[in-house]
Order: structure tokens, then sequence, then C-alpha cells
DNA sequence: CCAGTTTGGTGACCAAGTCACTGAACCTGG
DNA sequence: CCAGGTTCAGTGACTTGGTCACCAAACTGG
């Protein structure tokens, strides 16, 4: 496959690495994971740290009720920082990730990161940008969840899942874990903007009909 | 200040760095800075890494509405990560940091800092669990805002920030910023906390009358 | 001691989450 | 191909929490 190839180059921050960092990347033999398998669950010891080649994952934190919340997707170029910490740190983690597609991955082995830390500088770049980019995630999604209403969030959800005009396949449930809330919740939200002809509904997938609508839903921000 | 030649044992982190590196990071100038300074604002390019010696910093997310939430706080031997990723990644961060109390702090160089994590495994280790701790506070505060009652942060706040049975000293609105929610649903909380003797007020100031009480009120997690 | 500022209290209202259902759409195996 | 289970969506009633617009009490600095 291609992309196992040249996935470095397309990454905006592992493109930077220094060709001798990515020569050692590169010997390691990327695994195939399908889809919906469980990469960790909270608590887990992390065995490596972990680089998304394609495919796409998301990290769930689930509450007692059940309820779940999308923290952030890992998506190729990205990696798993969070399981870093533990390898450094020993701490465990806290969250699950779901492969939300048949996912090509590579795992880089605990020595082999310990070492690539000590000596590329880009490639504590590489791993420090990656942590950045996750404490920004959560923190604009606390920013989200603390301060935006529902209506805002669904509609930014439904822009940011459909760049291209695409229906967003997720059920209703689905969308209420990306943006904190409940089914029922989404539901009658949905509902409302069918009613505004600003959305078309069907089982499992909302098809966005008046984009603009959304986005002056939006700019009052 | 006996704390500034000796900070370093008293962190759980700072503690297991190497020699070298301790022997670098005290040469460094404390630096002193008045209860209420404003030490970096949303977008802010950050100055250094820096680490708090003694005093306390709260970091504030702050919505359109004026609402607060505490992001986390930084004790003494704790740093502002944060700043870190700008410094390595070029990137400006958001929140508010305030200096809740009078602080001494030191502030380490960009050059120094990348010295540092060049050579030092420990010095590399210790940032990095830095990080992994914040990364880990703001997912903790999300898994609270998102899945917990209010009833419950509000007994979690109290009884952390009142270990030792000391009166808590802080306003509703400053509770309320602590546990993300407004000030009028914390006087209301407070006012039934009161009418059931768990909680004696006073302007400015919480005292709790029965840990017991609010502790059971925890238990169903 | 008075004026202005902080802090706290309250009612009315609205937004959102929960509970307990119902029904509709879909898969699947005999 | 259709019967029964399963997943997905819709809905009413209720509770919790956040917001708005106030007012009152407590502090604080001249």
């Amino acid at each position: 496959m291609q992309q196992e190839q040249d996935w470095i180059a397309h990454s905006p921050y592992a493109r930077l690495l220094d060709e001798r960092v990515r020569a050692r990347l590169l010997t390691l033999k990327p695994v195939l994971v399908p889809q919906g398998t469980i990469l960790f669950r909270p608590g887990d010891e992390p065995g490596g740290f972990v680089l998304v080649l394609s495919g796409r994952v998301g990290v769930f934190l689930t509450g007692k009720s059940g309820r779940e919340i999308l923290l952030y997707s890992v998506e190729p170029g990205d990696s798993f920082v969070q399981t870093t910490v533990g390898l450094i740190g020993g701490r465990t983690y806290s969250g699950e990730a779901v492969a939300e597609s048949d996912l090509v991955a590579v795992m880089i082995p605990p020595a082999l990161f310990v070492e690539l830390m000590a000596q590329s500088e880009s490639f504590r770049s590489f791993v420090f940008n990656a942590f950045g980019e996750r404490l920004g995630d959560v923190t604009r999604l606390l920013e989200m969840v603390a301060f935006v209403t529902v209506d805002q969030r669904l509609a930014n959800a439904l822009i940011e899942r459909s760049r291209t005009g695409e229906k967003v396949e997720l059920t209703h449930g689905e969308l209420a874990a990306v943006i904190g809330s409940s089914r029922e919740v989404v539901s009658r939200k949905l509902e409302k903007l069918k009613q505004n002809n600003i959305v078309r509904l069907e089982r499992g997938a909302v098809e966005i009909v008046d984009r603009a609508a959304l986005l002056r839903s939006l700019e009052h921000y």
C-alpha cells in the first residue's frame, strides 16, 4: 500500500522528521487492525508508542450512565501520545480507544522510542507536537461542553464531518457522543433542523441541505 | 528562602532529576511574582518553561458569557508544560494563568530547555510527566463536567479544598469557577447544604460541619 | 461615615439531560 | 421470504442546571 511508504510525507509533523529517524521508522512492520477493535481501555498498561498510518481511531470517555463522549480522534500521521505518558512515567490511561475503520499502524517499541527521544531533535518535536495537539483538543472540547450550546456544537459537528458536502454517516447516538450530549436531545435538535429545511434525515445518516444556515448559526460564536 | 534551594527535593517528579540538571536549574534566578498577576493570556507567545517553586497558579478558561472554569492549578514543583508546546511547536495557548498567591518561580529560557531536553533523560521524563499530568487533569475535569452532577462536583471541591478541616476560603463565584458552574447555582446548592447542617456559610468562605455527609453524597460516584 | 464595590439571595424562565416508553427500519437465519 | 430480534429514532413528563434581572447585605477606602 502506498500509504505505508509515504505516510511520513503526508503528516504535517512527521514530515519534519530527519532522515535517520524516518529510516528507522520505515523498518517497522505495519500492523493491520480491523474496524471495531478496542486498542486500549481505561487502566491498560500501554504497550508502545502507536502511530496510525491509515484509518481512524476514536478515543472515548464513558460516564457511569453509559453516556459517551469523543475525546478526540487519531488520524493518519497522529500518534497515541497518551500511551507515551505511561511509557515514561508509568501511569495508566483513562479513556477507551476504538478503531473506527480498518487500520494500518506501526507500534514503536518502548526501547526504540526512548532511543529516538534521546537522539533526535526532530523526533522530540514530533512527539511534543503530538502531545500539544491532544492537550489542545481536549481543552477545546472542554470549552465546547462547558460554554457552548448543544445547537452550536451540533451544527459545528455536522459541518466538520461533511466538509465536502457528503452525508454524515452517524446515528443520532453517535452524534451525541461526538458533541457530548444525549441521543434524545440530538434527535430533537435534528428534528428542528429538518423542519427548517436545513438537513435531511435518514436512518444512520444526516445530509446537510442548507450549509449556509448552519454556518450562520455558528457565527455568533 | 529555603524553598528556593530544595524545591527539587519536594517535587515528586523533579526529585528524579539528575545532578547535572539540578545544578543547572539551581543557577537560575528565581523571580517573585505578586498575587493576581496574569502570567499569560490566550494567544500569548510563551517566553519559556516556567517552574513554580512556591505559591499557586490557576489556569482558567473563559467563555464569551464571562463564565470561567478552572482548568487546573500549578503548584510548587509543577511547570507550565503548555508553554512548552509553543516553545517547540510554535503554537500559542488558550487559557489564562493567574497567580493565586504570591509566587516564586524560575523561568527556563528556551535555549536551555532545548539543551536539557537533548542531554538529560531524567529531564525528559520530568517534562513528559508534567505533560501527562496536565492532560490527565483536563481529561478528569472534562469527565466531571460531562458526567457528574453539580452537587457531587461541589461536594468534591469542598472536600478537596478542606483536607484538614479548615474553612474553604472561596466566594460562591470562585467555587462556581472551580466546578464549572454558575454563581447562582452554587449559592442555591450551598443553601441546601446549610439547611441540612452540612456546612456553615460566611461571606467569602464555607466551613464543612458534617464531612461524613458530604463524603456519603459522593460514594454513588 | 458614606459611596462604591463585592458578595450573596431570589424568582422566572429556558435549555438540556433523564426516564420510560413506542414504533419504525433493518438484518438474519431458517 | 418472512418472523423475530435488534438497532435506531421519536416523544411526553419530569428534573436539573444555567441565565437574566434584579435586590440586599457586607465590606472597604477615602
